[in-house]
DNA sequence: CGAAGATACTTTCATAATGTAATCGTTTAT
DNA sequence: ATAAACGATTACATTATGAAAGTATCTTCG
């Protein structure tokens, strides 16, 4: 909770860090989830709905709208699975990969912003740095938690007058 | 956007220190913004609510509820100003002061757990190259920015089927 | 002085975000 | 074949949050 202490400036700056990005994405008219699941799509096509909602950690249901936002903007098809009609198959379309391309502009010339106090083997050592800890806290590269509510701050809002 | 930038672990870090700083606060019955408060109240005390929405970058509305609440529970109290009635004094009580040293325990607590990867050296160094980043990007030393919604993503959700 | 405007806090209201639970069609297991 | 499980969707409740109006007070200026 001190100006100088190391927990307290990686919560500022990570949260500065997604506002700037969060802003620069807005550009393109997306959200930092749209680019998440563009991005996964990549690497891991054909999945569910399902199954994206589990390594993206975002609720199914809220999926739903996303998803259907991203379709009708022809950057996300939902295609049938021919083995169980139940689920989807979603894949990447062309004009998903072309803005995929863009976001990685956008997501370079943000940490170049964001890191240019930094030389470059300061970058590096900061770069070893986050891994490490990251790796330690148990996050999965490339998933970013999200903000969500966790412990869902307890009622001591009893409201009696 | 990918697994090894710094800035994306920076997100990613810091959402995940601010999740799990929330979920030890929430032990003592207190949100962050309650715990940015009490702080700002030690150093800054008998500053109006107006100001301290300032420096906290806390909604004014928003702020006349968590002040009731951390009222009510006896940790902030709210003094008349005696040169302008229009204006409060805001002050820690007794048992703020005490729940502070708490917060501070849980702090230094929550610092030691996510940084446990980290050996003294590379702390220092770790904390030398974020406040480097953060004052080249003009953050104020101790105002967490909060995820506070920016540009309030663009309406590409028109909704005609 | 006294009216007009600004200021501080509070309240009300509209909107957005997000989770829970119910629903529908499909598949799996007995 | 029937029941249970499952994926996607929808409906609904809750919560968060800001904009704007309201009330009291202060300041300015005629």
């Amino acid at each position: 909770m001190e100006r100088g202490q190391p927990a307290f400036l990686l919560a500022q700056l990570g949260a500065h860090a997604a506002n700037q990005f969060t802003e620069r994405l807005a550009v393109l008219q997306l959200t930092p989830a749209d680019a998440g699941i563009l991005r996964l799509l990549r690497v891991a096509a054909a999945i569910s709905q399902q199954e994206l909602s589990e390594k993206l950690r975002i609720h199914p249901s809220r999926l739903v709208a996303i998803l259907d936002n991203l379709e009708r903007r022809q950057l996300v098809e939902r295609k049938p699975n021919p083995n169980d009609r139940r689920l989807y198959s979603l894949h990447l379309t062309k004009d998903g990969g072309e803005i995929l391309e863009r976001i990685g502009k956008v997501a370079r010339e943000h940490q170049e912003a964001l890191l240019s106090a930094l030389n470059a083997a300061d970058r590096k050592k900061l770069t070893e740095l986050l891994q490490q800890v990251g790796d330690q806290q148990g996050l999965t590269r490339g998933v970013h938690p999200g903000y969500q509510r966790l412990g869902k701050t307890k009622p001591a809002d009893l409201k009696h007058s």
